[in-house]
DNA sequence: AAAACCACTTGATCCACATCAAGAATTTCT
DNA sequence: AGAAATTCTTGATGTGGATCAAGTGGTTTT
């Protein structure tokens, strides 16, 4: 997220076999050709900036999209002016996909820093699915892998203590920074700890009090929104759920 | 579930043409030619008793499912001996969509009682949809709806209360039977107050004490696994959040 | 640079729900 | 049918994390 470009895109036209995200995004798996298809209904706008909404709940449905860099909040507005957090989101990530289903937004998306995303118009990706079976066996595999992750994340709300939750969070990051070719210790958070804890289904002050804590077992270093892990085997630890976790140090 | 068919199937050629659930199901909003097409794909087994797997976490993936009759617990096992039930699932409704990620079941899931199923081969059903763009489309609503419904437990785990949650739980279900043209009102959960309770990330007791609490409210009449629902506007009130639920009527 | 604001931290208290424990009602086994 | 196991209920007690409250430090405004 507050990472710099390593990459300078003088004189690179902005296009998907340029870009360093085609192995994380819809282009995975694709051939040269079919990319140079795809890349021709992708639309590129000029970037969004912290605060902006990229779409609104209840926004009509017309493309999905996928950032390509800064960070994405998505979330969904609950009645009483609550807000349920849904997930945080990379360069190389989709969303929208949640709005297929009756071609209107049923959350909504804002970023978190300045953000430039690709818009891909859905109706003309479906018909190009149906010419290009790699693209249609793409986008199940995306649809199917979101099921997956919210799986993932209905275990961790309703199983997972709050200190396994955080850690699990974490790691995510660390995980997919690493993929994107940023450290996997060293990062940016570009969320607040309320949101954090919204996402978690934690309290804000239950969020801070763990990454003191964390400090303190020297499990990680924070400053802010700077985060450093210093002991990520530990932290898989905590994520099991295994209190062998603290064998290394104690606890009560 | 525990509920009898009201069609008779003598003499009638099992096939998504005469099913009732067509409008539920795969074939919501085809052609009849087109139906007639994805029919010849469907493979339809013997039915499953009542603990039988129908699939296991880590199976090879190659059908998605569909109930026809009966019902069925989707659950993934973690770690430490423990599961956390994903969902159960009633007639048309289709199972499996997370395996499509990377060829292999992420989750298992077991017959509650004896209970019918389609088969649909997925390499055979992507086939279809490149030729068949309906089906293309629907398949795509379908992920999508999944996500959406997925997104929504995470707000439930995440936000909300044990009453919250379990009348959520039994609107849900309230729906479900009313769509399949049984009763809103009366009918028979397949599954345990325990398989209950680990769907809503709540403990076994809370569950139990919560039907007491909602039967002593005159909310609804239970018996064992036997649910009348006896006042489903407040219900609904329950699930809004609103204390206001608990005086006799009005809304906050 | 002071003022106002906001995100974050830390401590004290509270409570919703988990856990523990024991009995009652059912179902399954022999 | 009787025994054993399982599921469900109910009560007593414990606790993780929420809520309340009061700073602290950073950031924006003027």
């Amino acid at each position: 997220m507050t990472s710099r470009k390593v990459v300078s895109f003088e004189n690179i036209k902005v296009a998907c076999k340029n870009c360093s995200l085609a192995t994380l995004c819809l282009p995975m798996g694709l051939t040269p050709d079919d990319v140079e298809r795809l890349d021709g209904i992708i639309k590129r706008g000029r970037p969004y900036h912290r605060g902006d909404h990229l779409y609104r709940g209840a926004d009509k449905f017309h493309s999905l999209r996928v950032i390509t860099s800064g960070s994405v909040k998505t979330y969904s507005p609950n009645e009483d002016g609550g807000e349920q957090v849904l997930g945080f989101h990379l360069p190389g990530e989709l969303i929208g996909l949640d709005a297929i289903q009756d071609d209107s937004h049923t959350c909504s998306a804002i970023a978190l820093e300045t953000t430039a995303v690709c818009e891909i118009p859905f109706s003309q990706l479906e018909s190009l699915s149906c010419i290009m079976p790699s693209l249609q066996h793409q986008m199940y595999r995306l649809l199917s892998r979101e099921i997956g992750q919210e799986t993932e994340m209905l275990t961790l709300l309703g199983k997972k203590s709050a200190e396994e939750r955080l850690a699990t969070f974490l790691l995510s990051f660390s995980e997919r920074f690493k993929q994107r070719g940023f450290s996997a210790s060293d990062f940016f958070l570009s969320m607040s700890r309320h949101e954090i804890g919204n996402y978690l289904g934690l309290a804000v002050e239950t969020v801070s009090r763990l990454f003191t804590r964390f400090q303190d077992e020297n499990l990680l270093r924070v400053e802010r929104k700077h985060v450093q892990l210093l002991d990520i085997p530990r932290l898989y630890d905590i994520v099991q759920g295994c209190d062998s976790a603290k064998s290394t140090q104690s606890r009560g």
